[in-house]
DNA sequence: CTGCCTGCAAACGATTTGCACCAGC
DNA sequence: GCTGGTGCAAATCGTTTGCAGGCAG
């Protein structure tokens, strides 16, 4: 099932690329692949470390530049993020995040009823709104375990010093 | 009335330093004067450029370690951005954003009616959401018109060319 | 065969870190 | 005076660019 998504996905990535003139690669097919693969919003770098397991030789450079021209061409978005580095995401349908404050954690997110929102006036400040996405910020559940164990032991430490 | 709300939020800020136990010192003002007064969600280089003006020995490291310690304590928030540079707005309370998918310009918007979305049921990410801001994306009246005028003499460029 | 694609190395911009000094409380 | 804040310089991280050779169409 999840190769049968894959391939279709493929198959319309190389349909993409025939009607952009894009010259589908090996390294293109290669990053392609791994971005279908995740839904972790993995970092170019993260990306390029994996491409690296099928195609060894492939440059920091090229993985770089290939994600610039699939997002170019829309075939992956690159998402707002907390962090320093840009992270990507094979969903380019609307969908929404939820995002740690904490671990910078991206999770996706899907619920029909966020997508329906009205664009609203924006006529005063001359734009013109092609999609929303909504981030929902807070601590995700790994982050919530650590801070409370964290608490814990200081809550310890504490009443040991008082002694 | 500007000088006023200034003021306002300068009170405000000198209490929370002084609850965080943070030391008042004439950098972290003359940071917090900077970041109050503009509406256009600067860089930490933007910001460090202006403060210098006042104080012109300031380190830019001081100017990225007070904003840091100013996200940590909410009094400035530091938002998702298409960018490379970070960005940052001194409005903590929730508003949403126009984000120009052309030259990178963050816009503030404020209505009420966006405000009151239910938080969807995130219980199975194991997520605890505080709260959440919709990205508007699209292009801003500037591009738009760039892009128009960029159109034009591509047109009139291919008719001197058939020619 | 031709032009876009790739790899490499070096440049670059944003941010962080180590360390000695200085200033708020 | 003590603790944490600051300035400087250097390191680091993510990303981009210039150039020579290589491969898809």
């Amino acid at each position: 099932m999840e190769s049968q998504f894959t391939s279709e996905r493929m198959v319309h990535f190389a349909q993409v690329c025939r009607e952009q003139k894009l010259p589908l690669t090996v390294q293109r097919r290669a990053v392609f692949e791994v971005i279908l693969g995740r839904d972790d919003h993995p970092t170019a770098d993260q990306i390029c470390d994996q491409v690296r397991r099928s195609q060894p030789n492939i440059s920091r450079t090229t993985v770089y530049r290939i994600l610039a021209t699939f997002v170019g061409v829309g075939v992956v978005a690159r998402i707002c993020h907390p962090g320093s580095a840009a992270r990507f995401d094979p969903k380019t349908y609307q969908h929404h995040h939820l995002v740690c404050l904490h671990c910078e954690k991206i999770v996706d997110f899907e619920d029909e009823r966020l997508n329906g929102i009205d664009s609203p006036d924006v006529r005063r400040h001359g734009f013109r709104i092609d999609d929303y996405h909504i981030h929902f910020r807070g601590i995700c559940a790994d982050c919530r375990a650590k801070r409370r164990a964290q608490a814990d032991s200081r809550a310890r430490a504490g009443r040991k010093a008082k002694r």
